[in-house]
DNA sequence: TCTTAAGTTTAGAGTAGTCTAATAACGAGA
DNA sequence: TCTCGTTATTAGACTACTCTAAACTTAAGA
């Protein structure tokens, strides 16, 4: 060693991950490592810099970081996948954005396109402790405000195969699941039109040059553009 | 410039200082300082870096850089002291730190000796509007579970004249006020021994060379040591 | 007034990140 | 198989801190 200084200095990350405290940063890069390989594909170090928004490069250095501690696997120019060692610290704060979200919306009165920016700074600081006692005053929710489901103190989170409503079937009948938490504006706008998670609507059109989906939803019809129907994620229903 | 390079390179601050982010660190210093100046005496650096237990070059180096921000005046090996602004920064996370206390005791069932840690790292993470829900969720609290007063979102802070009990004169009788909530085996013992702040006590005796004060309480005698009567903030009162 | 101890600051280096600019590797088409 | 565009990595510098060791100030005692 000591010959092969390429560039960055070396150091060894220090964490013993058990629960021991990663970094804020570190904390960050996994969860959109997991976001990134949600079905066990590959992440890009492009694209977790995008995720980010950091530069390629700060992000390749990170990967070789995390790397280095065993929290991923990274194969150069090819990709990223987490470790038991790294999903486990993914989920972890995962548990602690979603319940902080829950307990805001539910205990503070905070609207669900208000929440995220709070959590994001919020699942970095909390103790164990206090993110368990949210969880127990809340009745150890399932799911976040925005229907995604919550991982369990063991680490152990929910599997449900869901579709955008813009793959959905026409005909088929969906359930509304969940929605990503982070454009609060497409937020707003659903809560504007009462489309809420729990939803059911069956659809009836898709337009076949701009994506326009039609659905009904209760008695009423409703159309629904082709951005926001890939936003969607819903769950097929049998009726 | 550029030819005076002492040592440490030069950067300036970037702290707008508004309410824009200082970061975690800067707001840290500036709560010791404030502690250490209550009556506007100067801090000296040591006893910063001895409040924060960081090396006394470390306090150095940030009473520089926080000198050059303006928020706090630094006259070299003398001491320092907070600018209008420095300290209304000082206050505004004072604010955040007792408000955080009260609802984690009175929402969350935290008892009183275990909110200080969890305060000390949330305080850095919430928003203001996070911090003004609770507080308004509490009735707008004016005292943390220690008897501190919470400085008001304009930056005012009660400020009232407190004896520790070691001083009160034999005869006295005094309401506990205050204590630091810094120590959490003193916290718990004081509240086994049911001596919260609100407590009245008659001194009835002080021994002469320990220093035990003999107080009572409703029609009990307590016996008090000195390190703990230093401990405990009073107000003098008429009966 | 001189010396010395205590306390403060400077010197210089390390850590965990950030960035831009330059280089290297991959993979798709000719 | 070669070339070229895209993507990834290395090189090197900067920030906001941390530290130890050395130098400097101040205040107090002889």
């Amino acid at each position: 060693m000591g010959a092969d200084d390429h560039g960055h200095r070396e150091y060894v990350i220090n964490a013993t991950v058990q629960s021991a405290s990663l970094t804020p940063t570190v904390e960050d890069y996994l969860k959109a490592i997991y976001r990134l390989s949600s079905q066990g594909v590959v992440a890009a170090t492009g694209d977790i810099a995008g995720l980010l928004d950091v530069s390629a490069p700060s992000a390749s250095w990170m990967v070789k970081r995390l790397s280095e501690a065993g929290l991923i696997e990274h194969v150069p120019y090819r990709g990223v996948r987490l470790t038991r060692k790294g999903r486990r610290a993914a989920l972890h704060t995962l548990r602690r954005h979603r319940i902080l979200e829950v307990y805001l919306v539910k205990r503070l009165g905070y609207e669900w396109d208000d929440v995220h920016e709070e959590a994001e700074r919020l699942e970095h600081a909390v103790s164990g402790k206090l993110i368990e006692r949210m969880a127990a005053a809340l009745g150890d929710p399932r799911y976040d405000p925005h229907g995604a489901p919550i991982p369990t103190s063991e680490g152990e989170i929910e599997q449900v195969d869901l579709v955008t409503l813009a793959e959905a079937a026409v005909g088929a009948t969906v359930e509304f699941r969940q929605v990503s938490d982070e454009d609060p504006d497409r937020l707003r706008y659903l809560a504007e039109q009462k489309l809420t998670p729990g939803t059911r609507m069956t659809v009836l059109e898709r337009q076949r040059f701009n994506g326009t989906i039609t659905v009904r939803v209760g008695n009423a019809t409703r159309v629904v553009g082709q951005e926001l129907a890939g936003a969607l994620l819903c769950r097929e229903v049998a009726a």
